[in-house]
DNA sequence: ATGAAAGCGCTAACAC
DNA sequence: GTGTTAGCGCTTTCAT
């Protein structure tokens, strides 16, 4: 492992004007540079990366916080931000811990490593008294989290921090957020234009804030906006995975006195189910029933038909995540702040009435 | 940020004593200890690891090389890698990008940064003379890889690199396998033991080597051991996607004149665009076909029934990767070479005969 | 255009 | 048990 002395030594120069080489900081002469260059060459020589940073202040590496790398919505997320930092010269260290506690101190050590930036993606842990684990965490996990949160970064350095989502604290420095509101919206428009007057809405339990209440909103939004009657009955709840959507589906079909022609479910795991429990049970979609999801993961692509769904559009969310963290890295940009709107991804479980 | 100097003034002992406070390496008086941890409080002191890493060699940083995240086999070897490595008080940085070139470039970056293992989970670009992208690399490229990686690698300190998979390369000091060969087989066992006699396969272009090649020959192997004949008509060759595997299917039930009672399928992506072809053609999974997949992936979840699979076991996979790395790092262990033997899962898309 | 000196924040090695 | 010195590999500042 050469450094930059032994370059130095071989070129006949001191270790700056090898620096101001390697780095193109400053003008050399052509006979210098060429000397330098070559003793690189020979020397096979590679700059410490870590040496650089201890003086620079700069590790070109951004920190990302997400706790379910597993799930498709959010390796998508990932997959976004690395290709975007890449393009820019970042490097991605990951911080995927499953509870609390370790997120937290992993969260620290990134700091102590110096990351230059920071995203946070999700922040969802395991629940003693919560089962049946939804990628969206309750109010009070986030607002444990933001506390703990602010007491780490109390004690750094300050660098920019990007949250994925609203979050109650005073480092978060940039912002990306989904309209899922008016996701809730558009799958009751898009339903509309294809005809439709009856709509149900499959959803997990709908809670004031947060993603399921939100998209229900939109729900009622576009259900207002259309002129359509929203009928309670219609209205089904259920544990946010495919088995619950599939179960939910199954009872709403033998239940109900009579279906609507098309349902909007709360993301894309429930519409799978939905339309899995539809086929199971001798509907034909969309012919019988049409559905749409949300999300745009790529689960809906695995069902016959697919899934028409309103995508929240990933690697946008992604790419936003990275650009806003930039911006604030290179303080070039203005914006501190960027909403996705979501988009219908048309496959083929939505058809004219 | 104080530094630890910071903390020697106020604590009024040398950084030295400090430094041996913060990490317990040493002994130090009670009394000593004691200022040290106030004035550490006090001052919200966290130590800088770039300059540690700069004196001690070590950055508790690994680097994860990967280039498709959004698959969800690999999604899991990568969750199960951050967990393990968690444990161990391990950082991962990552390297995704898509084409050669940044890939060698980012791997460099990753040498740069004094990562003080690598772990190659896969290596496979796109292509321009082959659009039907698969999860494996072809023999050209993973030779141009490995030729490529063995030329930066050469220039660099020598660090414990895994791999998944073989790899030609000298600078290989762990290994990790699938055994492919032994699955294949374990499928036609499997469907043996529910008194299947007639068993059809569909899979991606067969290749000698590679994934598809030992699968193959995995089947045959099942076959003759369970003295079954092979029908020439009844193995089918597709695209590794969900539509291929649709594709493949309808045509077969459509040109076959008579169907297997069961079959094998490649992978899950193939399997389950065969259950989905089954279904639409009006043939009920599993009372009038079985079918049994290949890798274990959460898309077999999503069908209805679920998808029968001989799974890899991914995160078996993820944790042999880190553990055998870890051996390397810490010297303690023997094992350099860990072989995976799949398990079968069962959900619901085979049946007893 | 080039170099010398100083220092980033930490720990290893050796003193006492 | 504690402090001193030196140095990890690099860049910044200020000379020349």
């Amino acid at each position: 492992m050469a450094t930059i002395d032994d370059v130095a030594r071989l070129a006949g120069v001191s270790t700056m004007t090898v620096s101001r080489v390697v780095n193109g900081s400053s003008a050399v002469s052509d006979k210098t540079r060429q000397k330098v260059l070559e003793a690189t060459e020979t020397l096979g020589y590679q700059p410490n990366l870590l040496a650089r940073s201890l003086v620079t202040n700069q590790t070109h590496t951004i920190g990302v916080l997400l706790t379910h790398i597993e799930n498709p919505l959010y390796s998508i997320f990932l997959s976004a931000i690395i290709q975007e930092a890449e393009k820019h010269g970042y490097d991605i260290i990951m911080s995927a811990a499953t509870d609390l506690d370790s997120t937290l101190k992993s969260i620290n050590t990134l700091y102590n490593k110096c990351v230059d930036g920071m995203i946070i993606l999700s922040v969802e842990f395991r629940d003693s008294k919560d089962d049946n684990t939804t990628i969206f965490h309750t109010v009070e996990q986030m607002q444990a989290f933001d506390h703990e949160f602010e007491k780490i970064a109390a004690k750094q350095k300050p660098i920019p921090v990007i949250t994925l989502g609203d979050h109650h604290m005073d480092y978060v420095s940039g912002l990306v957020n989904i309209d899922y509101r008016l996701g809730g919206q558009m799958a009751v428009e898009y339903l509309h234009t294809y005809n439709h007057e009856e709509i149900g809405y499959i959803s997990h339990v709908v809670t004031d804030t947060g993603i399921w209440g939100e998209r229900y909103q939109g729900f009622l939004d576009g259900m207002r906006a259309c002129g359509k009657t929203v009928r309670e009955e219609w209205i089904v709840k259920c544990v946010d995975t495919v088995e619950g959507g599939f179960h939910a589906m199954k009872e709403f079909i033998h239940s109900a006195g009579k279906l609507p022609s098309a349902i909007s479910c709360a993301n894309d795991m429930i519409a799978v189910g939905a339309i899995n429990a539809a086929i199971t049970e001798g509907l034909r979609v969309p012919e019988d029933i049409s559905i749409i999801g949300h999300d745009g993961s790529y689960v809906g692509e695995i069902t016959e038909p697919g899934l028409t769904t309103v995508s929240i559009r990933p690697y946008a969310v992604g790419r936003a995540c990275f650009s806003v963290l930039h911006d604030c890295l290179t303080d070039t940009g203005t914006a501190r702040k960027a909403v996705i709107t979501p988009e219908v991804l048309k496959r083929g479980s939505v058809k004219a009435r």
